[in-house]
DNA sequence: GCATAAATGGACTAACCAGTCCATTTATGG
DNA sequence: CCATAAATGGACTGGTTAGTCCATTTATGC
């Protein structure tokens, strides 16, 4: 579908135009995102655009799986070791946080581009689709892991838990989106820990790792 | 900002204009509605649209209020009588069934409004943020009466719970909507629901109290 | 039924947009 | 260095779009 660039240079060149084209489309949308915007912000030709993108839908699914790996590579290194629970709500305060300073704009950027492409681009749906997993089985082994010290009793369904956190993540930040609000996000994800730690061992371990959270902000 | 209509037959076909909008705007997202397929979906002329409307802006905003105002007219049906749990999982069923019909296609028509104009259109944002707290009062109303009727511990916070569940949803129908899949909003659905039925404690101190210790930025 | 206002139909425009084309420049490999 | 391929710049086009304008038709109130 698209041309693959022979060189190094060209793949830069690529690599700039589909960074270009995911800042515009976050902020304008898929639709309101237009080549010439997209080509002015990587400071690039129509014709280079053409060059390695057959069409602006081609362009598009690039920017779906470059948005994909921008937010894996991400949540992964913050899923990469989780032993207790407040590992969890340090998770949570940092999405948090990250929300504050983007004065809760933009929301999910993959989220964002769900109802924008899901039921009119099937290419970029998997590849949104293909993200949603990758990040709920991040959040799966990380349970997982959990379970594995203790934290978590053996009862407990990581695979469902997994998949209703990532749902409330999405959810929270959709409501602090539109609400302009990000602490929103800490009472939905605050909520939808609680169940998994209603498992969670006794209270003074609790209170030791509590205590350890907040002293380290 | 808009003409309004001086007739009766006049609010008819301005409502038929709005009911159009909200139809393409659904399916072709709000960028991608164009007004002639709105005037040919409503059989009406480009003058009668710029009788009613000033601008696509202001034709837009009447969108999202419309379908605020459809999606809460059937929610708020939904939850006049809640007085026990299988209440709520009914609730449930019956969303359930409404994507199977759909196909999984479109996820709530608010919600997917939100990424595309909250950022960009302050009037559409705030007459989202409107429907999303009508509907979250909604619910926040049923637990309470959940709660009266002893099926919800005294110690469960209803506000809180409202919001939770409220996002579980809008979450859920965004997987459900990127995997073409229905039953991942009932997962997501039920474990919300069984959050509050096993009646986890409050975090609000905790949580305010993280807040105040990492919000220094 | 008449004067006035509301509603309607549709041609028209200026701007814009995705996509084309091709001449020119730059890199690569032998 | 030379031949070839890759990369670049940008003018151009045909179709589309939001928005304008105004003549005509239809309704309303007195």
């Amino acid at each position: 579908m698209n041309e693959e660039p022979a060189t190094e240079k060209g793949r830069a060149t690529r690599q700039k135009i589909v960074d270009a084209a995911t800042s515009v489309v976050q902020s304008r949308g898929v639709e309101g995102a237009t080549l010439e915007e997209i080509c002015r912000t990587a400071s690039v030709s129509k014709g280079q655009l053409y060059h390695y993108f057959v069409s602006k839908q081609s362009l598009i699914q690039a920017v779906a799986q470059n948005t994909v790996d921008k937010v894996l590579f991400y949540q992964e290194s913050l899923f990469a070791t989780k032993e207790t629970f407040s590992d969890f709500e340090i998770w949570v305060e940092t999405l948090v946080n990250l929300q504050v300073e983007l004065d809760a704009r933009g929301g999910c950027p993959i989220g964002s581009l769900v109802p924008q492409l899901a039921d009119n681009d099937e290419g970029a749906r998997a590849v949104l689709a293909d993200g949603f997993l990758r990040w709920e089985m991040a959040i799966r082994e990380s349970l997982r892991q959990l379970k594995k010290n203790g934290a978590l009793r053996p009862e407990v369904n990581v695979d469902e838990g997994a998949l209703q956190l990532l749902a409330s993540l999405q959810g929270g930040l959709l409501l602090s989106q539109v609400r302009k609000d990000p602490t929103q996000l800490r009472v939905i994800l605050d909520g939808a820990l609680l169940r998994l730690r209603d498992h969670a061992p006794s209270r003074t371990e609790e209170a030791t790792q509590s205590a350890r959270l907040h002293s380290t902000a």
